[in-house]
DNA sequence: GTGCCAAATGATAACGTTCACATGCCGTGG
DNA sequence: CCACGGCATGTGAACGTTATCATTTGGCAC
């Protein structure tokens, strides 16, 4: 590290390029009004001294922080990382960067604090903010969010909470893709092992669940709430083997499916022959357990990247193009873990 | 949103509280100069403005952002996942926030871009950066970032550049620990299934591999590089399987242990009675597997924390606590892939 | 050549802080 | 009673941009 000269300013380019700092900001800005032949003695100028804008300073004048918020829960859960990892790329082509800030419990922050969290994150400016991992203990700080700055959470549809815009993939109907395919391969009864109730998205599976059920007329009940781990799934399972097994057991996702299958391998178990087990979410090692798992997966790069042009469109206040959804739909992965459906 | 009244500054603040904006100012950096009751009829102005610092101001004049900046790969493996939580939280709690930058295949940019996203970086005006799961493509844009930032790396050491300081887990010792492991356990030969070879720790997995194969006298050899997917953990053994098996397998994470479990398991090869495997990494499914996998746990938090404590010694200008280590040590978890060892 | 318009560029102020310094006040000691 | 030092507070300038307005320049018709 040099002994710090100080970073060049407009100013700096101003001189070396013979114009005045306006000029240099005119450069950057809106290039069209500047003659060519001084643009490009600029150009060089700022490529010569390595110039950068100072974005303290451009956000200080124009109010506006390029600076868009990441909310998630601080665990590290497959899906809310791909999302925020789409989210970040695309942010980036637009001209913005990614704040990270976790809430909750993984992040070693009580619900409580998330209220103070919140307005830290308003504090440092934020354009906008994307909600990612949306759970309970976060509805305080969203709501006080939302009052000042454009909020997008990315889920499935929160019960309350009306103001704040959402995306999110269709929990619903990867469930109800789920208890279809069960159906198909001959399943008569399923159990959904639930993943954490205060997480929207594990609520809307078990709704899914439950309506799917009777649509199919199948028997069923819903057993847990597990923590989205495979030790949840792991207990869930060996209680269902002392209490009776169904012939399908629907885990919440693929971690807790994974627990399920180490259960159902230990008490000697076939998978499907004797309990068929579907997961959820695609996890990267969904396809490689024993057997491999039959699954949901859903697209959550592509939730990232609509959940921030979503966002960008509230910033520049203009419409979402017509016939944007506002939520996606999930994809069911048939493997080895059920049974095949029949073809008739 | 209200039609966004402009946020109240510390002129508003000091006329309500009848004092002039630099007292604000005071009480908010250094309490301690100004009188308790002045200090109160301040703090009781500011809560209920609901003031909050202009960030942007603040950086402008300080020349310090408060901003740490997290490079990684845009990958969602694991443990880089969970060392950039930790880093958040523990940034956070010294008064930071963290800038999310994602360079790499993972995030949809080539190498080529990597200097780019270096100097954007570097635009943002961050104070320091942490790199984390380093690998080769990102020596030229860190290379570029420490010229002029404070940089940490969070990676096994890298061979060349020694201007950046690094930290790191001892991907060494976890190998010696792993071979030696499977020597007790009777195993004669070993295979190494890699990583892929730009990745700086699975290089020094492979090192501390062959030194420890010829340490206890086994036989072995390295296969791969994979991608640390759990297929090219799969394929990798299918070709084992054809040219002959080794008596253990060490997998270069847990992916890709999964992977060579599934592939012995589709050729009817018992775990660990026929072929021990070994994984890396303590993932949150590897307990789970079947069978439950041997595999040696990396302190991530605790190197979040480590790589961010280092970084702000820097930011100060202090020496670093003696004593405090820049290798984290990691521990072998032993389960049922390996067989048990003779205790004699 | 003169006048005029548009295009190109420059000058000034402001954004909300912090820094360096100046001022006012109080109590103390001579 | 006054000079002095320390504490508490206030004033002016500056950080590097962008917004707004003013000025210069060049081209062209008359």
């Amino acid at each position: 590290m040099a002994p710090t000269a100080r970073r060049p300013s407009m100013a700096d380019v101003a001189d070396r390029a013979g114009v005045s700092y306006q000029t240099v900001s005119r450069v950057l800005n809106e290039p069209q009004l500047v003659r060519p032949s001084t643009r490009d003695r600029v150009l060089e100028a700022i490529s010569t001294l390595g110039y950068t804008r100072n974005r303290a300073a451009r956000a200080l004048k124009t109010t506006r922080s390029s600076l868009i918020g990441i909310l998630n829960d601080g665990s590290s859960l497959f899906g809310p990382t791909e999302t925020t990892t789409a989210i970040e790329a695309a942010a980036r082509r637009a001209g913005y960067s990614v704040l990270l800030t976790a809430v909750g419990p993984g992040a070693g922050s009580s619900p409580a604090s998330s209220h103070e969290i919140g307005a830290e994150l308003l504090g440092t400016g934020v354009d906008g903010i994307l909600v990612v991992a949306a759970h309970e203990g976060m509805v305080p700080a969203v709501a006080a969010l939302s009052r000042s700055t454009p909020v997008i959470a990315v889920t499935a549809l929160p019960p309350r909470n009306p103001e704040v815009q959402v995306v999110g993939v269709d929990q619903k109907l990867g469930a109800h893709q789920v208890i279809e395919h069960l159906a198909r391969t001959g399943a008569r009864s399923v159990v959904h092992a639930a993943g954490p109730q205060d997480w929207f998205d594990a609520r809307a599976r078990c709704e899914g669940f439950e309506q799917a059920l009777t649509l199919h007329g199948l028997d069923g009940e819903i057993v847990g709430p597990g923590d989205w781990t495979p030790r949840s799934g792991y207990e869930l399972t060996c209680e269902l083997v002392r209490n009776g097994l169904p012939e399908a057991i629907f885990a919440a996702n693929d971690m807790m499916a994974i627990g399920v299958l180490h259960a159902l391998h230990e008490h000697g178990l076939r998978v499907p022959e004797d309990v068929a087990v579907v997961g959820f979410d695609n996890t990267l090692g969904a396809e490689f357990q024993v057997p491999s798992l039959t699954t949901v997966a859903q697209p959550f790069a592509e939730l990232g990247r609509l959940a921030l042009e979503r966002l960008l469109c509230m910033l520049e206040d203009r419409e979402p193009p017509a016939g944007t959804p506002s939520t996606l739909p999930p994809r069911l992965v048939v493997r080895r873990s059920t049974r095949p459906e029949r073809t008739h």
